[in-house]
DNA sequence: TGTACATCAGTGAACGCGCGTTCACTGATGTAC
DNA sequence: TGTACATCAGTGAACGCGCGTTCACTGATGTAC
């Protein structure tokens, strides 16, 4: 039996995801589900305010380099080579994204609780735990702008762009990753129907960008 | 002054988007914002569920007939003639895109309290809430997605890309919304943030159509 | 038009309960000399 | 190697408080005859 401070980080999270928000459950809750005195709570943290933090960042910080890797590592796959005609790019990228959105939707099966823990808070209750989570959001947009600005060289001209899409796809996966736990039956629909999402964005990119070209 | 019932739900309304989530919130804490009995709750209503399903049903109402006309009105300015060339139609469309976006934005800031208030539940704490606001928001996007598919005449084959663009668009204005809401000074720019992304999915999803029309 | 009664929105007091927090205490583990 | 002390994670009892809910009551408005 672990020590007290992850017992009652563990039963906040089995609460948390099974029944109501983080911020809307009780430190008595937590402390009873987890099998220790309520008063233990407060050797391990000031209040609860600090306590919902630390599990924040704590999660936070696995899931954050986890789910780079689940974009990274398909997008270097993508040959960059000039020499490769167009059709094949599209193909190869067009793979990437399908294992990338395979990828992720597996990590969110493999730490559901943690998912669907924090993607509550995004817009939840605590200001505090609002913060927090949108933080987290933004820093997994902008891992995933630099791995795309970065690892693949993309004819966009607008820079603005690439920070856009990578943080309009990480708010989107965050809905289709609450379905995608929520209704098992559904999986496939939605890995379907978020490849062809964020295809639509790259193929916007790619289309505005020619258009662009031809203005100038 | 007005009825109880209608005091009820404006002191609620007034704390869910001040404070925190409408599910969160306390009985007798609503009584004492409207300056009503606690008791008198019971006079209107079943219990908390009652009122606050009561509360995002009404809310919600007024909400997806006014969002609805902020997008088909810019809509119906585009021509769809088929003698205007194909640039004239775009510009069409660009411009009706951000008249649209312009409405609904302007039409959250009339409306701050109810939609904080709702799409704080849309991933809140209560099943019963977030069930009624998803609903919400799925009925906003079939109210769009149909009027792209009858007021618009797109060239776009597959069938499941318009109700995906439209649901897409409508979840990705709940999280923009917000911060257009609550960061004034960024109105400008979020603007024309949501205005590119919607561009950038139409976009995609006619260079798909052209691209699957190549293929077959 | 007047009278009797029903309905309705509101009040105030009281209930039992679970909450967060504090207090004084315990026993195990680590550490200094 | 032993001993004395400090630290640390835990306990149990108690506190005051605000909560949801119930009860019996009031006064205004509507309605039947």
């Amino acid at each position: 039996m672990g020590g007290g401070r992850d017992r009652l980080i563990q039963a906040a999270l089995i609460l948390a995801s099974t029944t109501r928000s983080l911020a809307s459950l009780g430190l008595r809750e937590i402390a009873r589900v987890a099998g220790l005195n309520p008063n233990t709570f407060y050797r391990h943290f000031e209040n609860f305010d600090d306590f919902a933090l630390t599990m924040i960042h704590q999660l936070g910080a696995g899931l954050r380099t986890s789910v780079r890797d689940c974009w990274r590592v398909p997008m270097r796959e993508i040959p960059q080579s000039q020499t490769a005609d167009l059709g094949t790019t599209v193909k190869r990228a067009q793979q990437a994204v399908r294992a990338s959105v395979e990828l992720t939707l597996d990590h969110f099966s493999a730490n559901k609780n943690a998912y669907i823990t924090g993607i509550r808070e995004i817009h939840g209750s605590s200001p505090l735990l609002r913060k927090a989570t949108q933080e987290l959001v933004n820093s997994i947009a902008s891992d995933l702008a630099s791995d795309l600005t970065f690892d693949l060289t993309l004819p966009i001209t607008d820079k603005k762009v690439i920070p856009e899409i990578a943080l309009t796809v990480t708010r989107q996966m965050t809905f289709i990753g609450l379905e995608y736990l929520e209704e098992p039956e559904r999986r496939e629909e939605l890995k379907e129907q978020a490849e062809r999402f964020i295809l639509l964005l790259g193929w916007g990119a790619l289309a505005m960008h020619k258009d662009d070209e031809g203005k100038i």
